[in-house]
DNA sequence: AGCACGCCGACT
DNA sequence: GTCGGCGTGCTC
């Protein structure tokens, strides 16, 4: 954990231009034949971290010089290709990147070309000398100074955050319930140490791109758009260009971006914040599957910036890790815990109420209570939100008279209905049709939905208020926001609007809605029937259910003073089965360290994680006895050749995953996990290559792929 | 991953 | 008779 590469002097050893061999890291997939790093021939030496561009068999693609990789570097053919060029004008890619570059290539299992490459603008492959040398010259963008803010004065509490991270080593966990005002206290931290250091830098994380255009504006308006710049996914790649030079030449102080910000090149950085630390948007979920929350703590420790983790509800692992010492525990965790439990401006946390779905007639969607409690503040001129974790009208249409389901013919899943285009859509391959007009199996014209969705939700409460006046006696004004409400460029932004303009009374969403989005006017919040993570099998669905319903809360009573007008506490509503589930009795309470406590018991007992460690491995074939054959000859090869760290990593049989079938290709995964991440580390690595071999076995025939997942999110 | 080479079906 | 399907194989 502590790499911290020795500045060697790159610029003398630049200079010596006697022809020599260097080290590349190309783009190279994760598990192909060839090596970590190519060699090529070089007229001069060239410093680690240039980057250039070689020949590779037909083409010629961009790399990375490397560090010698120690001299057990595989014994390179005879006849070395050169090295084609050097992208001038970009300066080496430093120590610390590269170290960053390589544990995460190590940790999760993937070949360090991918990683370094991934992390580079996609432009920088693509652009000729003379693009390249175009792109340099442009001028920087010359933008106003930052507006002189007349700052307010901070809380007693986010001063002493703000002391705390001002003084101390970290990292920190910044605990504070929603509204307790994070942000500030993250600008804070950023702006006196600009100040202190005029090379420093910082960088600032959130999940989701929806959030990343608020959080720009409030950047921008304290320190000016010449300084701040953003790395997402949801930019061109000119723009990302751009972005990821002026973070590598030092000229933007500020980077704010997602996940893959966290491979930002940045040589003064200073100072990372990862702001809803617990989201799972930070691990990624496909190709590298890292976690940029943990990839900042890593990176934060090896080049010696700050690391500030934020969040009303942390993930387990984050506050398992920041537990204070005790008598029992005189080391406590690795992280500082700083606590921000009170409101900005002293709103109230909304008052949570609970309506028991076993005491209202069968098939209920909005109980009375609910229905009534939204009439009212309809009528009040306040808004509603409410909830559903589910798109689509229904999520499957059934014949009345067989038992034919819209099930999809590739996976092994329903097709949603979705009456807006009277489609039926499979959520996993995106598979898409017309609604049948009667049944394909038995002729029946009278198919039915089950259950319901987002779009259905919005369709029976527009029913239900149709007798509703508002103050002014016009009728209720109901939106739908969700992924698919929100697929055109710029229709989220536009939805957004609306709502904040107060154009909305009540509004219908997923999950998306309960993100960050200040709606200052909402005074009711609702989740209709949030009981399906109770009891998946998934040990971390109560963990992700808790965070979901009090950032949904956190949604209602923002605005202090419009709530201290109203005179009356805003609401959380909660349509459960049961009622007294320790999840909701804590929500309740607003009270997460309850419920981390008891969280973390279970989990101990049970040795999950934070207590254990574990990784999945998981198969895709063309059958489900392919894909588990696959995973179980390799575990048995595993245990054959005696891998080190075997006797402390424990193999679990292969399964098929929840959803088994998807786009006709069968999946299985094997769960690995140990006591200890580095004997859990130590197995992988070596397990690697017996992976490889396993699949070079014609018995495997008809395997499609294989994927390590270290820490895995979901099992 | 690309991009070759290589051996079998429907078109000018 | 060619154009083109994607099934193995290689890239310093």
């Amino acid at each position: 954990m502590h790499p911290k590469a020795e500045k060697e002097d790159e610029a003398e050893r630049a200079s010596d231009d006697a022809p020599c061999t260097v080290q590349v890291a190309v783009h190279t997939p994760a598990h192909s034949a060839i090596g970590e790093l190519l060699s090529y021939r070089s007229a001069t030496l060239l410093a680690p971290g240039t980057l250039v561009r070689v020949p590779l068999g037909q083409r010629e693609v961009l790399g990375v010089v490397w560090d010698r990789a120690d001299d057990t570097a595989a014994q390179a053919p005879v006849q070395l290709r050169a090295v084609a060029g050097v992208l001038g004008g970009v300066a080496p890619l430093g120590a610390d990147w590269r170290a960053l570059v390589a544990f995460a290539a190590r940790y999760y299992q993937r070949s360090l070309g991918e990683i370094a490459l991934a992390a580079l603008p996609a432009q920088l492959r693509t652009l000729g000398p003379e693009q390249m040398a175009r792109r340099l010259r442009r001028p920087a963008t010359q933008a106003e100074q930052a507006n002189a803010i007349e700052l307010i004065a901070l809380s007693a509490e986010q001063e002493s955050a703000r002391a705390q991270i001002s003084s101390k080593i970290g990292p920190f966990l910044m605990f504070g319930s929603t509204g307790s005002g994070k942000t500030e206290v993250y600008l804070r931290c950023v702006q006196e140490l600009l100040q202190a250091d005029p090379a420093a830098q910082a960088l600032v994380m959130v999940p989701e791109i929806n959030l990343t255009p608020q959080l720009e504006e409030r950047f921008v308006s304290r320190f000016g758009a010449a300084q701040v710049v953003s790395l997402h996914s949801g930019m061109t790649n000119p723009q990302r260009l751009k972005s990821w030079l002026a973070a590598h030449s030092g000229q933007a102080r500020i980077v704010l971006g997602t996940r893959m910000a966290v491979f930002a090149s940045m040589p003064g950085l200073a100072l990372i914040v990862v702001d809803e630390e617990h989201d799972a948007s930070y691990k990624q979920q496909e190709g590298a599957r890292y976690s940029a929350r943990d990839l900042a703590i890593w990176r934060g420790h090896a080049c010696g910036a700050k690391v500030v983790l934020g969040s009303a509800t942390p993930s387990l692992e984050s506050w398992h890790a920041s537990r204070p010492p005790s008598p029992q525990d005189p080391e406590g965790g690795r992280y500082l815990r700083l606590a921000m439990p009170s409101r900005i401006g002293a709103a109230a946390l909304p008052r949570v109420r609970r309506v028991d779905m076993g005491q209202q007639p069968h098939r209920t969607v909005f109980s009375a209570p609910l229905l009534a409690a939204i009439t009212e503040r309809v009528q009040r001129g306040e808004q509603c939100m409410v909830l559903l974790n589910r798109r689509g009208y229904a999520p499957v249409l059934t014949c009345s008279d067989c038992d034919w389901k819209s099930d999809c013919p590739h996976c092994s899943a329903h097709q949603v209905f979705h009456k807006i285009d009277r489609s039926l859509r499979c959520h996993h391959c995106g598979f898409a049709q017309r609604v049948p007009r009667a049944c394909p199996a038995c002729g029946n014209p009278d198919i039915v939905p089950i259950g319901r969705g987002t779009e259905q939700l919005e369709e029976q409460l527009a029913a239900l208020l149709a007798g509703v006046q508002r103050a002014d006696g016009s009728p209720v004004r109901i939106a739908r926001i969700d992924a698919d409400s929100t697929r055109a460029a710029g229709a989220l932004q536009s939805q957004l609007a609306q709502v904040h303009a107060g154009e909305v009374d009540v509004l219908v969403g997923t999950q998306m809605i309960a993100k960050g989005h200040d709606f200052r006017r909402v005074s009711l919040v609702a989740a209709v029937q949030p009981d399906g993570a109770l009891f998946s099998s998934d040990f971390r669905a109560p963990e992700r259910l808790f965070a979901l319903l009090m950032q949904a809360a956190g949604r209602a009573g923002r605005d202090a003073a419009w709530m201290a007008e109203r005179g009356a506490p805003c609401e959380m509503w909660v349509q459960t089965y049961h009622p007294t589930h320790p999840v909701y009795e804590a929500l309740r309470r607003h009270d997460y360290p309850a419920f981390a406590a008891q969280q973390l018991t279970e989990r101990q007992q049970a040795s999950m994680p934070p207590f254990a460690f574990q990784a999945l491995v998981r198969a895709d074939a063309r059958t489900q006895p392919v894909a588990q054959g696959f995973l179980t000859a390799a575990a048995e090869a595993a245990r054959a050749a005696a891998l080190p760290g075997l006797e402390h990593v424990s193999l679990y049989p292969p399964v098929p995953l929840v959803v088994q079938r998807v786009a006709g290709v069968e999946r299985a995964q094997m769960l690995i996990e140990s006591s200890s991440r580095p004997a859990l580390q130590h197995f992988l690595a070596a397990w690697q290559g017996v992976l490889r071999s396993t699949r070079a076995d014609p018995v495997h025939k008809g395997l499609v792929r294989w994927l390590v997942d270290v820490d895995p999110l979901a099992i």
